[in-house]
RNA sequence: GGGGGAUUUCCCGAGCGGCCAAAGGGGGCAGACUGUAAAUCUGUUGUCACUGACUUCGGUGGUCCGAAUCCACCAUCCCCCA
């Protein structure tokens, strides 16, 4: 099976501007491809992890990646799939995202001996002369044209500043920049980034007579439509700080029924056979699968042994188990008053619950327990003894820590 | 530059000068049922010292016994005309 097609069988592959010239060059490895990351935050998340699972597929058919990283599109700011401008950031905030950036990628991708190439946009959009670059391709495109980009129309409504205006043009150059210093013939993305991809393949012609590629992945959208890597409190973050592993594993463990074989298919590199065998299971019987895809993915992004850490405290949490290890949370001293504390304050230090207003619902409505015995009364109270050896306090069916006194 | 309209709690959106912590919907959370799924039903959804108090309706001042509601100025956004 040739990489193209097994992109096609994992549902990976939106679009593309020439299928037969882009299977010919990435199945006999004959593509230098880019993808842009803009550092818009200190960390990855599951869409870029996408991204770099695709660029991994790629450099393993013997493509050769090129990682971009917007430094300087994140000046701007990508209008694309908003519906309000994006907040500016300053200038050092880019950067240090930029440095958070470049350590997560390096886990992924090997860009040992130059089997990949690291960029970063600032180093060539930030130094260009505005009227330069007017005069060199602001001639090529049409405003026309770009207004009617998919990426602009529902902005039409809202508003459009003319900096978000200007990504499109910027993103263009990136890919002609490219081209003309590396021989990048291709460019990859998610799918809302079509019609910022088209500009430069479209400036590339305009501009050298050469013919560049592009293709979009498929958004990882779930059952509903939405996107998927998103929860309540935000995005799922591949920075350990940021999203525990427990909580990663948790949370693809937790996927809808309709959604796991499109998961394990998009993101796992499990071979497709497998995947395939795995699509006649039904009803509980997905729930192997939901364990694997969890697995799979937090060994892919935080290595086997958190994986299996993550896994083992799950499965200790909701079945019968071997006491494992739980996310935990130590009280000090000042947090006791007397030597004591109350069922509420416990809830808030250990972040189960965001106010003691929250807590005493919670409780009301019995949702708390200690131990595996269900609190009641919101004035339950602990002593500093008590909590010693430690306890294990739940919120609902999945929230879990463990709280010990120092 | 001229004219018109808007700004309400996580989101959308209602809101007569007192009965407004503010209708309704969405989302979230919890409970029941389940498979750590979906669907459904129930409860809940500003904070705290919780039969009470405090803070909230773009911002700042003002009128009034009393303001999300009235007035003035400022800010932001949208629409029409230039």
């Amino acid at each position: 099976m040739t990489i193209y097609d097994e992109l096609v069988a994992r549902g990976l592959i939106a679009q593309v501007t020439d299928e037969n010239e882009i299977k010919e060059l990435i199945n006999n490895g004959k593509a230098v491809f880019y993808i842009g990351f803009d550092p818009t935050a200190d960390s990855l998340h599951v869409g870029h992890f996408m991204a770099l699972c695709l660029m991994k597929r790629l450099q393993m058919a013997g493509n050769k990646p090129v990682a971009l990283i917007g430094g300087g599109t994140a000046m701007v700011g990508d209008p694309s799939g908003r519906t309000d401008m994006r907040q500016m950031m300053t200038k050092e905030t880019i950067e240090h995202n930029c440095e958070c950036f470049k350590k997560q990628m390096s886990r992924f991708i090997d860009f040992s001996d130059g089997k990949a190439i690291m960029v970063n946009n600032a180093d060539w959009l930030l130094d260009l002369n505005y009227v330069e670059v007017l005069r060199d391709v602001g001639a090529c495109f049409s405003v026309n044209r770009m207004l009617t980009a998919e990426c602009y129309k529902q902005r039409m409504e809202k508003g459009l500043s003319f900096l978000e205006f200007n990504y499109m043009i910027m993103q263009s150059y990136d890919f002609y920049h490219l081209y003309k210093t590396m021989g990048c013939n291709m460019q990859f993305g998610g799918d809302d980034q079509w019609s910022n991809m088209l500009g430069g393949t479209e400036l590339i012609r305009r501009k050298l007579g050469k013919d560049a590629y592009a293709m979009t992945i498929n958004l990882l959208l779930n059952s509903e439509g939405k996107k998927m890597g998103k929860t309540q409190s935000g995005a799922v973050w591949l920075d350990p700080a940021k999203t525990s592993p427990y909580d990663f594993y948790q949370y693809w463990r937790n996927v809808a029924d309709s959604d796991v074989l499109k998961c394990i298919r998009m993101l796992t590199f499990l071979p497709l056979e497998e995947i395939n065998k795995m699509d006649t299971w039904e009803g509980a019987q997905l729930n192997k699968a939901k364990e694997i895809l969890a697995y799979e993915l937090t060994a892919l992004v935080h290595g086997e042994e958190e994986a299996k850490k993550a896994e083992a405290s799950a499965k200790a949490l909701f079945g019968a188990g071997a006491e494992a290890e739980i996310p935990m949370t130590e009280l000090c001293d000042a947090d006791f008053v007397d030597g004591i504390i109350d069922i509420g304050s416990v809830l808030v230090k250990a972040g189960l619950v965001p106010s003691k207003s929250e807590a005493r619902r919670a409780i009301e409505q019995g949702g708390v327990s200690v131990d595996n015995e269900k609190i009641t009364d919101f004035k339950a109270i602990f002593t500093k003894e008590a909590l010693a050896e430690g306890k294990v306090f739940r919120r609902g069916k999945k929230n879990f820590r463990k709280v010990v006194a120092k």
